[in-house]
RNA sequence: GGCCAAGUGGCAGAAUGGUUAUGCAGAGGAUUGCAAAUCCUUGUAUAUCGGUUCGAUUCCGGUCUUGGCCU
């Protein structure tokens, strides 16, 4: 079995550093997990690793999307496979850094194959939660029972998908999950190497990172991007949910000042955070 | 020195003579195809002392603090 390994951990604790040194000692190569670097802008803001490093080491799945695609974990795992058995081929060992848990996740334990949503019904789905959640968990549990054990309704996320499936095909969400996982690569030995941090240095480093970030170049990596998506349109292209970028975009409107964008855009990263080491506690 | 107004949890901000909203922050958690997203749970307060009252954060008075005005 083939090892590949995986580096975790929370946004600024330092998972790039220590990819390249490790990709340095073991003569490996790096491949991105985390959701917003596969795409091509706000490099600075979305941390991408530096040229220098890109140029002595190669990196794999970062910034190969537009501002205008979008992905999902499933088509991210198929990539990854793909950068994986080509790196095993140049006998050099992958090393998988990011932040996306969900990602890696996938990439590891498979995914039950679900059939592609239609736009309408995703948008019904979402509406519905917002406005009547009582009633979707009820259309769901209606069709299917034994869903109020698996899915309770404190599972928001799970029961949304649940409904979206049911309202699509008319068939509960159990009966894809009965089925066997669909698996991305098979054997593969992931070893995890978990970034541990204490807190408050890890709030620390965000506001470091954060304040380098402004430095290099992130406002008039917002301001460009803003040109060409509009204003208006942010919530449409996923890489505008860059921490930093909606709160630089009310910079720049003059809604916040310096230093209440400067303070917002650290809360968000830290609430980040803790949901990643929530992740990390429970699923890998 | 005099007059007026205001004092609610870490911050913002409602309401009420008798179960003390809400938002943000903080803390914890969920998450099988949008995940740097989305969602859930949660502690702590009525400046202070006295009075009226069955009962006061709410009404009355003193004190303190803050802001404004006046001399």
């Amino acid at each position: 079995m083939k090892k590949a390994i995986v580096i975790i951990g929370p946004t600024a604790s330092g998972k790039t550093k220590y990819a390249i040194n490790l990709a340095k000692e073991l003569d490996g190569e790096i491949i991105n997990f985390d959701s917003l670097q596969i795409y091509k802008d706000l490099k600075i803001l979305t941390a991408h690793p530096s040229e220098e490093d890109q140029n002595l080491i190669k990196h794999k799945l970062f910034g190969y999307r537009n501002y205008n695609e979008k992905t999902d974990a499933a088509s991210w795992a198929r990539l990854a496979a793909a950068a994986i058995n080509e790196t095993f081929a140049e006998k050099k060992i992958p090393i998988l850094t990011g932040g996306t848990g969900f990602y890696i996740n996938t990439l590891i334990n498979g995914i039950s194959y679900l059939p592609q949503i239609s736009e309408e019904n995703r948008t019904k789905a979402i509406e519905l939660s917002k406005t009547n959640y009582e009633q979707l968990c009820s259309i769901v549990y209606q069709n299917s029972e034994s869903l109020k054990e698996i899915i309770t309704r404190d599972k928001h996320r799970q029961m949304i998908r649940a409904y979206e499936v049911l309202i699509e095909t008319g068939k509960s969400i159990l009966e894809f999950f009965k089925e066997p996982k669909k698996k991305f690569i098979s054997n593969v030995n992931f070893e995890i190497h978990l970034m541990k941090i204490d807190r408050d240095e890890l709030y620390k480093r965000i506001e470091i990172r954060f304040e380098n970030m402004l430095k290099n170049g992130a406002i008039e990596e917002v301001q460009n991007l803003i040109k060409k998506i509009g204003e208006n349109n942010i919530n449409n292209f996923p890489i505008f949910n860059a921490i930093g970028a909606k709160e630089i975009l009310l910079y720049l409107t003059r809604s916040y000042c310096l230093e209440q964008m400067k303070k917002l855009a650290c809360i968000r990263a830290r609430h980040y955070a803790k949901r990643q080491i929530t992740w990390l506690n429970h699923q890998l």
